[in-house]
DNA sequence: TGTACATCAGTGAACGCGCGTTCACTGATGTAC
DNA sequence: TGTACATCAGTGAACGCGCGTTCACTGATGTAC
Protein backbone atom coordinates (compact mmCIF):
# COMPACT_ATOMS: atom_id res chain seq x y z
CA UNK A 1 0.00 0.00 0.00
CA UNK A 2 2.50 2.79 1.18
CA UNK A 3 4.88 1.30 -1.83
CA UNK A 4 5.77 4.01 -4.48
CA UNK A 5 5.03 6.62 -1.56
CA UNK A 6 7.62 8.77 -0.26
CA UNK A 7 8.69 9.49 3.00
CA UNK A 8 7.62 12.61 2.60
CA UNK A 9 3.69 11.55 1.96
CA UNK A 10 3.95 9.08 4.71
CA UNK A 11 4.94 11.48 7.08
CA UNK A 12 2.17 13.70 5.53
CA UNK A 13 -0.20 11.35 6.05
CA UNK A 14 0.53 10.50 10.01
CA UNK A 15 0.85 14.03 10.81
CA UNK A 16 -2.68 14.81 9.21
CA UNK A 17 -3.87 12.01 11.62
CA UNK A 18 -2.37 13.39 15.02
CA UNK A 19 -3.39 16.52 14.20
CA UNK A 20 -7.25 15.10 13.87
CA UNK A 21 -6.27 13.14 17.00
CA UNK A 22 -4.88 16.05 18.97
CA UNK A 23 -7.81 18.30 17.65
CA UNK A 24 -10.84 14.88 18.91
CA UNK A 25 -9.00 15.55 22.10
CA UNK A 26 -9.63 19.47 22.08
CA UNK A 27 -13.14 18.95 21.56
CA UNK A 28 -13.42 17.17 24.43
CA UNK A 29 -12.47 20.11 26.83
CA UNK A 30 -13.52 23.10 24.72
CA UNK A 31 -16.24 21.45 22.74
CA UNK A 32 -16.57 21.89 18.90
CA UNK A 33 -17.10 25.74 19.19
CA UNK A 34 -14.04 26.42 20.92
CA UNK A 35 -11.78 24.14 18.97
CA UNK A 36 -8.52 26.16 18.31
CA UNK A 37 -5.53 25.43 16.15
CA UNK A 38 -3.43 26.93 18.13
CA UNK A 39 -4.25 24.72 20.90
CA UNK A 40 -3.60 21.53 18.28
CA UNK A 41 -0.18 23.09 17.62
CA UNK A 42 0.68 23.74 20.81
CA UNK A 43 0.23 20.41 21.93
CA UNK A 44 2.05 18.99 19.01
CA UNK A 45 5.05 21.06 19.33
CA UNK A 46 4.32 23.00 15.98
CA UNK A 47 3.71 26.58 15.33
CA UNK A 48 0.15 27.37 14.24
CA UNK A 49 0.64 28.45 10.89
CA UNK A 50 2.35 24.76 10.44
CA UNK A 51 -0.97 23.41 10.49
CA UNK A 52 -2.19 25.32 7.28
CA UNK A 53 0.20 22.81 5.44
CA UNK A 54 -2.41 20.60 6.72
CA UNK A 55 -5.61 21.90 6.50
CA UNK A 56 -6.68 25.17 5.05
CA UNK A 57 -8.75 26.59 7.58
CA UNK A 58 -10.17 25.78 10.82
CA UNK A 59 -13.73 24.91 9.06
CA UNK A 60 -11.86 22.27 7.06
CA UNK A 61 -10.30 20.60 10.42
CA UNK A 62 -13.79 20.57 11.95
CA UNK A 63 -15.61 19.15 8.39
CA UNK A 64 -12.33 16.46 8.56
CA UNK A 65 -13.37 15.85 12.22
CA UNK A 66 -16.99 15.27 11.62
CA UNK A 67 -16.53 13.31 8.31
CA UNK A 68 -14.43 11.01 10.55
CA UNK A 69 -17.06 10.84 13.53
CA UNK A 70 -19.89 9.71 11.18
CA UNK A 71 -17.85 7.24 9.12
CA UNK A 72 -16.35 5.81 12.25
CA UNK A 73 -20.01 5.27 13.65
CA UNK A 74 -20.99 4.26 10.30
CA UNK A 75 -18.35 1.80 10.45
CA UNK A 76 -19.14 0.38 13.72
CA UNK A 77 -22.37 -0.33 13.14
CA UNK A 78 -21.39 -2.21 9.89
CA UNK A 79 -19.13 -4.30 11.04
CA UNK A 80 -21.81 -5.18 14.16
CA UNK A 81 -23.96 -6.21 11.28
CA UNK A 82 -21.64 -7.76 9.25
CA UNK A 83 -21.54 -10.45 12.08
CA UNK A 84 -24.99 -11.45 11.97
CA UNK A 85 -26.45 -13.93 9.84
CA UNK A 86 -28.32 -12.13 7.07
CA UNK A 87 -31.60 -14.09 7.98
CA UNK A 88 -31.54 -13.12 11.55
CA UNK A 89 -33.07 -9.38 11.06
CA UNK A 90 -34.37 -8.18 14.24
CA UNK A 91 -30.84 -9.04 15.86
CA UNK A 92 -29.04 -7.30 13.18
CA UNK A 93 -31.75 -4.66 14.10
CA UNK A 94 -30.82 -4.70 17.28
CA UNK A 95 -27.39 -5.00 17.19
CA UNK A 96 -27.33 -1.95 15.06
CA UNK A 97 -28.85 0.32 17.52
CA UNK A 98 -26.71 -0.72 20.62
CA UNK A 99 -23.47 -0.46 18.94
CA UNK A 100 -24.97 2.96 18.18
CA UNK A 101 -25.45 3.69 21.54
CA UNK A 102 -22.22 2.41 22.53
CA UNK A 103 -20.17 4.24 19.94
CA UNK A 104 -21.71 7.04 21.76
CA UNK A 105 -20.98 6.72 25.15
CA UNK A 106 -17.22 5.75 24.14
CA UNK A 107 -17.21 9.10 21.61
CA UNK A 108 -19.22 11.86 23.67
CA UNK A 109 -17.73 14.61 22.12
CA UNK A 110 -18.04 13.34 18.59
CA UNK A 111 -21.16 12.54 18.90
CA UNK A 112 -21.75 15.61 20.34
CA UNK A 113 -20.25 17.07 17.54
CA UNK A 114 -22.51 15.42 14.95
CA UNK A 115 -25.46 14.86 16.37
CA UNK A 116 -25.64 18.09 19.41
CA UNK A 117 -26.35 21.58 18.29
CA UNK A 118 -24.59 22.86 14.82
CA UNK A 119 -21.20 24.79 15.63
CA UNK A 120 -22.43 28.88 14.91
CA UNK A 121 -21.16 30.00 11.49
CA UNK A 122 -20.32 26.87 10.46
CA UNK A 123 -21.73 25.28 7.18
CA UNK A 124 -21.24 21.24 6.55
CA UNK A 125 -20.14 20.75 3.17
CA UNK A 126 -21.53 18.12 0.97
CA UNK A 127 -19.41 15.79 1.86
CA UNK A 128 -20.93 14.99 5.19
CA UNK A 129 -23.98 13.75 3.81
CA UNK A 130 -22.80 11.10 2.42
CA UNK A 131 -20.96 9.95 6.10
CA UNK A 132 -23.90 10.79 7.58
CA UNK A 133 -26.34 8.07 5.80
CA UNK A 134 -23.85 5.08 6.56
CA UNK A 135 -26.06 4.28 9.80
CA UNK A 136 -29.24 4.76 8.38
CA UNK A 137 -28.62 3.09 5.52
CA UNK A 138 -27.03 0.08 8.01
CA UNK A 139 -30.59 0.39 10.23
CA UNK A 140 -32.75 0.44 6.84
CA UNK A 141 -30.62 -2.60 5.48
CA UNK A 142 -32.10 -4.60 8.24
CA UNK A 143 -35.52 -3.84 7.73
CA UNK A 144 -35.53 -3.73 3.95
CA UNK A 145 -34.30 -7.36 4.31
CA UNK A 146 -36.63 -8.65 7.20
CA UNK A 147 -39.11 -7.30 4.33
CA UNK A 148 -38.04 -8.85 1.47
CA UNK A 149 -37.61 -12.31 3.40
CA UNK A 150 -41.14 -11.92 4.01
CA UNK A 151 -40.62 -11.63 8.27
CA UNK A 152 -41.67 -8.47 8.94
CA UNK A 153 -45.30 -8.02 10.00
CA UNK A 154 -47.94 -6.91 8.00
CA UNK A 155 -48.77 -3.38 7.79
CA UNK A 156 -52.07 -2.71 9.41
CA UNK A 157 -54.99 -1.20 7.35
CA UNK A 158 -54.59 2.00 8.41
CA UNK A 159 -55.93 5.22 6.75
CA UNK A 160 -53.10 5.99 3.60
CA UNK A 161 -50.25 8.14 4.55
CA UNK A 162 -50.67 12.07 3.88
CA UNK A 163 -49.16 13.36 0.28
CA UNK A 164 -46.16 14.82 1.36
CA UNK A 165 -44.53 12.14 3.81
CA UNK A 166 -45.86 9.59 1.11
CA UNK A 167 -43.84 11.19 -0.91
CA UNK A 168 -40.86 11.62 0.97
CA UNK A 169 -40.61 7.60 1.73
CA UNK A 170 -41.39 6.97 -1.95
CA UNK A 171 -38.22 8.99 -2.40
CA UNK A 172 -36.41 6.61 0.00
CA UNK A 173 -37.87 3.22 -0.91
CA UNK A 174 -37.06 4.11 -4.70
CA UNK A 175 -33.53 4.52 -4.33
CA UNK A 176 -32.88 2.62 -0.76
CA UNK A 177 -35.40 -0.23 -0.44
CA UNK A 178 -37.60 -1.08 -3.69
CA UNK A 179 -40.40 -2.92 -2.66
CA UNK A 180 -41.06 -1.98 1.26
CA UNK A 181 -44.16 -0.02 1.70
CA UNK A 182 -44.15 3.60 2.62
CA UNK A 183 -45.93 2.40 6.19
CA UNK A 184 -42.81 0.22 7.12
CA UNK A 185 -40.48 2.89 5.75
CA UNK A 186 -42.24 5.56 8.44
CA UNK A 187 -42.04 2.77 11.27
CA UNK A 188 -38.42 2.67 10.72
CA UNK A 189 -38.03 7.35 10.60
CA UNK A 190 -39.97 6.96 13.96
CA UNK A 191 -37.52 4.29 15.52
CA UNK A 192 -34.59 5.69 14.01
CA UNK A 193 -35.39 9.24 15.68
CA UNK A 194 -36.18 7.68 19.05
CA UNK A 195 -32.92 6.00 18.90
CA UNK A 196 -31.02 9.50 18.55
CA UNK A 197 -33.09 10.96 20.49
CA UNK A 198 -32.81 8.69 23.90
CA UNK A 199 -28.90 8.59 23.81
CA UNK A 200 -29.12 12.11 22.92
CA UNK A 201 -31.10 12.43 26.63
CA UNK A 202 -28.48 9.73 28.10
CA UNK A 203 -25.28 11.71 26.91
CA UNK A 204 -26.15 15.59 27.45
CA UNK A 205 -27.71 15.03 30.90
CA UNK A 206 -31.81 14.92 30.21
CA UNK A 207 -31.85 11.83 32.32
CA UNK A 208 -29.87 12.56 35.29
CA UNK A 209 -32.16 12.20 38.36
CA UNK A 210 -34.46 9.73 36.96
CA UNK A 211 -33.30 7.15 33.99
CA UNK A 212 -29.97 6.56 35.10
CA UNK A 213 -28.34 4.43 34.44
CA UNK A 214 -30.14 3.82 30.77
CA UNK A 215 -28.70 0.58 30.47
CA UNK A 216 -32.46 -1.76 30.86
CA UNK A 217 -34.41 1.44 29.59
CA UNK A 218 -32.68 1.08 26.53
CA UNK A 219 -32.21 -2.36 26.45
CA UNK A 220 -36.03 -2.36 26.62
CA UNK A 221 -37.13 0.25 24.59
CA UNK A 222 -35.06 -1.46 21.59
CA UNK A 223 -37.52 -3.89 21.33
CA UNK A 224 -40.16 -2.05 21.91
CA UNK A 225 -39.06 -0.24 18.50
CA UNK A 226 -38.42 -3.71 16.74
CA UNK A 227 -41.70 -4.28 17.61
CA UNK A 228 -43.05 -1.48 16.59
CA UNK A 229 -41.03 -2.00 13.10
CA UNK A 230 -42.74 -5.68 12.95
CA UNK A 231 -39.65 -7.57 13.21
CA UNK A 232 -40.56 -10.84 14.00
CA UNK A 233 -39.91 -11.81 17.86
CA UNK A 234 -37.42 -14.18 18.56
CA UNK A 235 -39.22 -17.57 19.71
CA UNK A 236 -39.45 -18.10 23.56
CA UNK A 237 -36.55 -18.97 25.43
CA UNK A 238 -34.23 -17.95 22.25
CA UNK A 239 -33.26 -15.24 24.13
CA UNK B 1 -47.04 44.37 41.87
CA UNK B 2 -44.96 47.04 41.42
CA UNK B 3 -46.51 49.15 44.64
CA UNK B 4 -43.73 49.75 46.91
CA UNK B 5 -41.10 49.43 44.49
CA UNK B 6 -38.44 52.00 44.08
CA UNK B 7 -37.35 53.38 40.55
CA UNK B 8 -34.21 52.37 41.42
CA UNK B 9 -35.99 47.84 41.39
CA UNK B 10 -37.78 48.60 38.52
CA UNK B 11 -35.33 49.75 36.44
CA UNK B 12 -32.73 47.23 37.57
CA UNK B 13 -35.63 44.62 37.00
CA UNK B 14 -36.25 46.12 33.12
CA UNK B 15 -32.48 46.04 32.22
CA UNK B 16 -32.10 42.45 33.67
CA UNK B 17 -35.13 41.71 31.35
CA UNK B 18 -32.91 43.58 28.22
CA UNK B 19 -29.81 41.50 28.82
CA UNK B 20 -31.21 38.39 28.74
CA UNK B 21 -33.06 39.80 25.27
CA UNK B 22 -29.74 40.67 24.27
CA UNK B 23 -27.83 37.96 25.19
CA UNK B 24 -30.74 35.42 23.70
CA UNK B 25 -30.34 37.32 20.39
CA UNK B 26 -26.12 36.45 20.47
CA UNK B 27 -27.04 33.15 20.99
CA UNK B 28 -27.95 32.87 17.35
CA UNK B 29 -24.73 33.95 16.08
CA UNK B 30 -22.03 32.45 18.27
CA UNK B 31 -24.08 29.96 20.03
CA UNK B 32 -23.70 29.70 23.77
CA UNK B 33 -20.13 28.58 23.94
CA UNK B 34 -19.95 32.34 22.26
CA UNK B 35 -21.98 33.90 24.53
CA UNK B 36 -19.85 36.87 25.55
CA UNK B 37 -20.76 39.09 28.06
CA UNK B 38 -18.89 42.49 26.48
CA UNK B 39 -21.31 41.92 23.06
CA UNK B 40 -23.88 42.60 25.07
CA UNK B 41 -23.10 45.06 26.64
CA UNK B 42 -22.02 46.61 23.42
CA UNK B 43 -25.11 46.31 21.79
CA UNK B 44 -27.24 47.56 24.94
CA UNK B 45 -24.45 50.68 25.09
CA UNK B 46 -22.89 49.88 28.67
CA UNK B 47 -19.50 49.06 29.15
CA UNK B 48 -19.32 45.49 29.92
CA UNK B 49 -17.80 45.71 33.83
CA UNK B 50 -21.75 47.37 34.54
CA UNK B 51 -23.19 43.62 34.03
CA UNK B 52 -21.42 42.58 36.81
CA UNK B 53 -24.13 44.65 38.68
CA UNK B 54 -26.92 42.26 37.06
CA UNK B 55 -25.27 39.10 37.16
CA UNK B 56 -21.90 37.57 38.66
CA UNK B 57 -20.49 36.18 36.04
CA UNK B 58 -20.96 34.68 32.72
CA UNK B 59 -21.98 31.07 33.39
CA UNK B 60 -24.90 33.15 35.54
CA UNK B 61 -26.03 35.07 33.04
CA UNK B 62 -25.99 31.53 30.75
CA UNK B 63 -27.95 29.70 33.72
CA UNK B 64 -30.95 32.22 34.15
CA UNK B 65 -31.22 32.09 29.76
CA UNK B 66 -31.60 27.99 30.11
CA UNK B 67 -33.79 28.60 33.03
CA UNK B 68 -35.97 31.02 31.11
CA UNK B 69 -35.86 28.38 27.84
CA UNK B 70 -37.19 25.59 30.15
CA UNK B 71 -39.76 27.83 31.31
CA UNK B 72 -40.67 28.85 28.10
CA UNK B 73 -41.47 25.43 26.68
CA UNK B 74 -43.08 24.55 29.87
CA UNK B 75 -45.12 27.41 29.72
CA UNK B 76 -46.41 26.99 26.45
CA UNK B 77 -47.04 23.22 27.02
CA UNK B 78 -49.30 23.65 30.14
CA UNK B 79 -50.93 26.38 28.46
CA UNK B 80 -51.93 24.14 25.19
CA UNK B 81 -53.04 21.79 27.95
CA UNK B 82 -54.78 24.15 30.15
CA UNK B 83 -56.71 24.63 27.22
CA UNK B 84 -58.30 21.19 26.09
CA UNK B 85 -60.90 19.69 28.48
CA UNK B 86 -59.72 17.50 30.87
CA UNK B 87 -61.23 14.40 30.08
CA UNK B 88 -60.08 14.74 26.35
CA UNK B 89 -56.25 13.22 27.36
CA UNK B 90 -55.47 12.16 23.61
CA UNK B 91 -55.93 15.65 22.25
CA UNK B 92 -54.09 17.24 25.33
CA UNK B 93 -51.30 14.66 24.55
CA UNK B 94 -51.09 16.02 20.60
CA UNK B 95 -51.18 19.84 22.06
CA UNK B 96 -48.25 19.16 24.28
CA UNK B 97 -45.98 17.56 21.67
CA UNK B 98 -47.12 20.50 18.79
CA UNK B 99 -46.62 23.11 21.01
CA UNK B 100 -43.38 21.97 21.74
CA UNK B 101 -42.24 21.51 18.60
CA UNK B 102 -43.92 24.98 17.74
CA UNK B 103 -41.93 26.56 20.34
CA UNK B 104 -38.61 24.99 19.28
CA UNK B 105 -39.20 26.39 15.85
CA UNK B 106 -39.79 29.98 16.69
CA UNK B 107 -36.44 29.53 19.41
CA UNK B 108 -34.47 27.11 18.14
CA UNK B 109 -31.33 28.46 19.65
CA UNK B 110 -32.94 28.39 23.28
CA UNK B 111 -33.54 25.01 22.13
CA UNK B 112 -30.40 24.06 21.26
CA UNK B 113 -28.89 25.47 24.37
CA UNK B 114 -30.83 23.02 26.65
CA UNK B 115 -31.88 20.09 24.31
CA UNK B 116 -28.09 20.49 22.54
CA UNK B 117 -25.07 19.67 23.18
CA UNK B 118 -23.57 20.70 26.65
CA UNK B 119 -21.90 23.36 26.79
CA UNK B 120 -17.52 22.82 28.02
CA UNK B 121 -16.47 24.02 30.80
CA UNK B 122 -20.45 24.92 32.24
CA UNK B 123 -22.15 22.87 34.62
CA UNK B 124 -25.79 23.66 35.18
CA UNK B 125 -27.02 23.90 38.76
CA UNK B 126 -29.43 22.45 40.68
CA UNK B 127 -32.52 25.40 39.99
CA UNK B 128 -32.45 24.35 35.89
CA UNK B 129 -33.77 20.88 36.95
CA UNK B 130 -36.84 21.91 38.05
CA UNK B 131 -37.24 23.73 34.98
CA UNK B 132 -36.40 21.47 33.10
CA UNK B 133 -39.26 18.87 34.33
CA UNK B 134 -42.12 21.07 33.35
CA UNK B 135 -42.36 20.01 29.96
CA UNK B 136 -42.14 16.18 31.35
CA UNK B 137 -44.43 16.60 33.89
CA UNK B 138 -47.24 17.98 31.38
CA UNK B 139 -46.86 15.39 29.31
CA UNK B 140 -46.67 12.92 31.82
CA UNK B 141 -50.30 14.43 33.46
CA UNK B 142 -51.86 13.37 29.97
CA UNK B 143 -51.07 9.95 30.25
CA UNK B 144 -51.57 9.88 34.36
CA UNK B 145 -55.06 11.71 33.65
CA UNK B 146 -56.28 9.15 31.16
CA UNK B 147 -55.23 6.48 33.06
CA UNK B 148 -56.87 7.63 36.17
CA UNK B 149 -59.99 7.60 33.86
CA UNK B 150 -59.61 4.14 32.70
CA UNK B 151 -59.49 5.08 29.11
CA UNK B 152 -55.92 4.54 28.46
CA UNK B 153 -55.34 1.40 26.67
CA UNK B 154 -54.59 -2.08 29.53
CA UNK B 155 -51.23 -2.86 29.26
CA UNK B 156 -50.45 -6.04 27.65
CA UNK B 157 -49.45 -9.18 29.09
CA UNK B 158 -45.59 -8.50 28.63
CA UNK B 159 -42.54 -10.13 30.50
CA UNK B 160 -42.11 -8.01 33.55
CA UNK B 161 -39.83 -4.93 33.39
CA UNK B 162 -36.35 -5.84 34.88
CA UNK B 163 -35.10 -4.82 38.03
CA UNK B 164 -33.40 -1.26 37.38
CA UNK B 165 -35.70 0.13 34.66
CA UNK B 166 -39.02 -1.42 37.30
CA UNK B 167 -37.25 0.77 39.89
CA UNK B 168 -36.84 4.08 38.02
CA UNK B 169 -40.41 3.94 36.59
CA UNK B 170 -41.60 2.95 40.46
CA UNK B 171 -39.87 6.53 41.64
CA UNK B 172 -41.60 8.20 38.64
CA UNK B 173 -44.55 6.58 39.25
CA UNK B 174 -44.74 7.25 43.38
CA UNK B 175 -44.17 10.72 43.14
CA UNK B 176 -45.71 12.45 40.23
CA UNK B 177 -48.16 9.32 38.96
CA UNK B 178 -49.60 7.10 41.69
CA UNK B 179 -51.03 4.33 40.59
CA UNK B 180 -49.98 3.92 36.89
CA UNK B 181 -48.24 1.11 35.88
CA UNK B 182 -44.87 0.79 35.33
CA UNK B 183 -45.17 -0.41 31.87
CA UNK B 184 -47.35 2.72 31.05
CA UNK B 185 -44.45 5.08 32.16
CA UNK B 186 -42.23 3.20 30.15
CA UNK B 187 -43.98 3.48 27.03
CA UNK B 188 -44.43 7.60 27.73
CA UNK B 189 -40.80 7.64 28.36
CA UNK B 190 -40.12 6.31 25.17
CA UNK B 191 -42.61 8.76 23.72
CA UNK B 192 -40.75 11.51 25.27
CA UNK B 193 -37.71 10.58 23.97
CA UNK B 194 -38.83 10.14 20.59
CA UNK B 195 -40.58 13.51 20.32
CA UNK B 196 -37.34 15.19 21.30
CA UNK B 197 -35.21 13.51 18.80
CA UNK B 198 -37.71 14.03 16.04
CA UNK B 199 -37.50 17.88 16.55
CA UNK B 200 -33.48 17.48 17.28
CA UNK B 201 -33.41 15.49 13.84
CA UNK B 202 -35.65 18.40 12.53
CA UNK B 203 -33.95 21.48 13.85
CA UNK B 204 -30.04 20.02 13.77
CA UNK B 205 -30.10 19.43 9.91
CA UNK B 206 -30.73 15.80 10.00
CA UNK B 207 -33.82 15.86 8.02
CA UNK B 208 -31.72 18.04 5.25
CA UNK B 209 -32.79 16.90 1.78
CA UNK B 210 -35.22 13.76 2.73
CA UNK B 211 -37.99 14.62 5.65
CA UNK B 212 -38.27 18.28 4.62
CA UNK B 213 -40.62 19.53 5.44
CA UNK B 214 -40.77 17.91 8.13
CA UNK B 215 -44.91 18.55 9.04
CA UNK B 216 -46.39 15.43 8.03
CA UNK B 217 -44.29 13.09 9.40
CA UNK B 218 -44.17 14.98 12.62
CA UNK B 219 -48.30 15.30 12.60
CA UNK B 220 -47.94 11.49 11.49
CA UNK B 221 -45.87 10.09 14.43
CA UNK B 222 -47.43 11.92 16.92
CA UNK B 223 -50.75 9.80 16.31
CA UNK B 224 -48.20 6.70 16.09
CA UNK B 225 -46.95 7.28 19.56
CA UNK B 226 -50.16 8.56 20.97
CA UNK B 227 -50.95 5.08 19.87
CA UNK B 228 -47.96 3.21 21.83
CA UNK B 229 -48.92 4.63 24.82
CA UNK B 230 -52.65 3.64 24.81
CA UNK B 231 -54.60 6.54 24.02
CA UNK B 232 -57.49 5.83 22.89
CA UNK B 233 -58.33 6.94 18.88
CA UNK B 234 -60.89 9.79 18.43
CA UNK B 235 -64.20 8.39 17.12
CA UNK B 236 -64.13 8.00 13.67
CA UNK B 237 -64.66 11.38 12.05
CA UNK B 238 -64.59 13.54 14.43
CA UNK B 239 -60.98 14.75 13.61
C1' DT C 1 26.11 8.19 -9.30
C1' DG C 2 26.01 13.14 -9.33
C1' DT C 3 24.28 17.63 -9.98
C1' DA C 4 20.66 21.44 -10.54
C1' DC C 5 16.37 22.69 -9.62
C1' DA C 6 11.62 22.43 -7.79
C1' DT C 7 8.71 21.25 -4.17
C1' DC C 8 7.30 21.28 0.29
C1' DA C 9 7.33 21.47 5.79
C1' DG C 10 7.96 24.15 9.35
C1' DT C 11 9.53 28.82 11.58
C1' DG C 12 8.81 33.22 13.78
C1' DA C 13 7.05 37.63 13.67
C1' DA C 14 3.25 40.31 12.92
C1' DC C 15 -1.75 42.10 12.16
C1' DG C 16 -5.93 43.00 14.21
C1' DC C 17 -9.05 41.33 16.84
C1' DG C 18 -11.56 39.19 20.79
C1' DC C 19 -12.47 37.79 25.77
C1' DG C 20 -13.76 37.68 31.40
C1' DT C 21 -12.90 39.90 35.38
C1' DT C 22 -11.11 43.43 38.89
C1' DC C 23 -10.78 47.90 40.82
C1' DA C 24 -10.93 52.67 42.25
C1' DC C 25 -13.95 56.17 40.96
C1' DT C 26 -18.16 59.48 40.24
C1' DG C 27 -22.66 60.71 40.66
C1' DA C 28 -27.39 59.60 41.19
C1' DT C 29 -31.07 57.44 44.02
C1' DG C 30 -33.04 55.98 48.38
C1' DT C 31 -33.53 56.06 53.61
C1' DA C 32 -33.60 57.49 58.49
C1' DC C 33 -34.12 61.00 61.50
C1' DT D 1 -39.85 69.38 54.53
C1' DG D 2 -34.92 69.14 54.95
C1' DT D 3 -30.52 67.28 55.83
C1' DA D 4 -26.80 63.54 56.36
C1' DC D 5 -25.50 59.31 55.14
C1' DA D 6 -25.68 54.79 52.87
C1' DT D 7 -26.56 52.27 48.89
C1' DC D 8 -26.13 51.29 44.33
C1' DA D 9 -25.42 51.86 38.90
C1' DG D 10 -22.41 52.72 35.70
C1' DT D 11 -17.49 54.37 34.08
C1' DG D 12 -12.91 53.73 32.25
C1' DA D 13 -8.58 51.82 32.60
C1' DA D 14 -6.06 47.90 33.21
C1' DC D 15 -4.43 42.80 33.65
C1' DG D 16 -3.43 38.81 31.31
C1' DC D 17 -4.92 35.97 28.24
C1' DG D 18 -6.70 33.92 23.89
C1' DC D 19 -7.65 33.51 18.74
C1' DG D 20 -7.24 32.78 13.01
C1' DT D 21 -4.62 33.94 9.38
C1' DT D 22 -0.75 35.95 6.41
C1' DC D 23 3.90 36.32 4.95
C1' DA D 24 8.78 36.17 3.95
C1' DC D 25 12.10 32.96 5.27
C1' DT D 26 15.21 28.59 5.89
C1' DG D 27 16.39 24.11 5.20
C1' DA D 28 15.21 19.48 4.11
C1' DT D 29 13.28 16.14 0.71
C1' DG D 30 12.25 14.66 -3.93
C1' DT D 31 12.81 14.64 -9.16
C1' DA D 32 14.77 14.99 -13.88
C1' DC D 33 18.55 14.66 -16.59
Amino acid sequence: MNAGRTARDRARAELTQEIKATARRQLAVAGAAGLSLRAVARELGMVSSALYRYFPSRDDLLTALIIDAYDGLGAAAAAADAAIPRCDTRRRWRAACHVTRDWARHNPHEFALVYGSPVPGYRAPQDTIAAASRIALVLLGTVRDAWCDGTLAPTAADPPLPGQLSAQTDRITATLAPGVPAEVITRTLIAWTQLFGMISFELFGQFVGTIEPADEFFTHTVEKMADLIGFQRPPFGSE
